[in-house]
DNA sequence: TGAGTTTCTTGATAGTTTCTTGACAATTGA
DNA sequence: TCAATTGTCAAGAAACTATCAAGAAACTCA
């Protein structure tokens, strides 16, 4: 799937290059002259992957436009800023920016950072269907939307999607969480019965978690 | 007083010339071709001020001596590398440098950096949201107000912070502070509530440290 | 050194969240 | 149809967290 990038950028020739340049990589890029019209879409929509910031913008700051944009979501951020400045590298980096790029940069190489920078955020994060899910952080997202999962319910809902497609049983379930061994079956389906309902799961239709019946459950992508 | 720089470099011919050029800015720089010279060299005498570390290096992975060098302490490290090598200088900051510098670089810019991250390391404030920290004199500053707190306190709190909006279970606390290994888990969860009391947090709706039932606490930002 | 102060640790208690289970309705498949 | 299985609810059990208070330990300073 491509890639959203959001380039905030105030020269305009340099825009539609780094546009055009991505293409050819499969990254959709769309551009802002604007930061605070970047942010305002930052708000709207988060289905950007990366964002890269040119520092010289005009008549606003561009690390106040970094620590808005770290403030809203923590998409990984890509500054350029001219060659040699070396206190606003140093500076990006404390404040969150994930790469800095001296201008004047080869476009290969901005290409090269992003691939590089997405495929280390993806390496924490696995993204299956519409789920975001951060096994590290017990983080779960059905697309924009944050899953608040008990400790059991995030334990059965991870096992389930790692074994997506096929049917797990019962006491499959009961073995690979912290579940006591001699729970009874029942509370299992409790527990399917909650993730369920707060991942918009219909019983009598499921889109996610499938009974099978006399065996178990299993969660189809 | 004059800083010791400690160059690893084995090209003898550039070996001189950053030593020379450095004794003009009040550097004493010693230099070392074998990095595990260096490192042992490091291990007996902690008062260098700086490192700075060539990657190209005969049988050694720079990567390695990097690692081991910021084992050992903390000490600020520059790495330097042929111009271009963008892998290099991500993995690099990954590994905790402080600076990147491509080669060939004027030595001018050598000592720009190394006085700019002396300075940084020197003044060592970090804002985090309303927080202002200064590890280096264990002071925490809520916008103006300062925050007081005891010892364990601010080990916590620096390690939730390090950590922020991940979550840090009660054991990897214990690991990261001074706190004894056989210390009750009540004892963090007192030590959090106090934090919390002292920067205005309330457990009920947490703004800054959040509780993540049944496994550990988090700091948001 | 030792009295006073601060900090750390821990059990107790109260309050909260999560887990478990039985009950009963709904559904399934033979 | 009917026995087995599953869905869901609600109530109680269990587990966990917040906070307090008191004693232990560490530190300070004369």
């Amino acid at each position: 799937m491509n890639k959203k990038v959001l380039l905030i950028e105030d020269d305009l020739q340099m825009q539609s290059l780094i546009t055009e340049y991505l293409k050819e990589y499969n990254f959709i890029c769309y551009a802002f002259a604007h930061p605070l019209d970047a942010i305002a879409e930052l708000e709207k929509n988060s289905s950007y992957a990366i964002v890269i910031l040119d520092l010289m913008l005009p008549d606003i700051d561009g690390f106040d436009v970094l620590k808005r944009i770290k403030s809203i979501s923590d998409i990984p951020v890509i500054i350029s800023s001219a060659r040699g400045d070396i206190g606003n590298k140093i500076h990006g980096f404390d404040l969150g920016a994930d790469d800095y790029l001296a201008k004047p940069y080869e476009p290969r190489e901005l290409v090269l950072r992003i691939e590089h920078i997405l495929k280390k955020t993806l390496e924490s994060k696995t993204t299956i269907g519409e789920f975001t899910i951060d096994k590290a952080n017990r983080e779960v997202l059905l697309g924009d939307y944050s899953i608040e999962f008990t400790k059991i319910e995030f334990e059965i809902f991870i096992f389930l999607v790692e074994n997506r497609n096929k049917i797990s049983s019962r006491e499959q379930i009961l073995n690979a969480t912290s579940l006591n061994e001699n729970t009874k079956n029942r509370t299992i389906d409790t527990h399917i019965s909650n993730i369920r309902s707060k991942i918009g799961d219909d019983s009598k239709e499921p889109r996610y978690i499938k009974s099978v019946w006399g065996i178990g459950y299993k969660f189809v992508s």
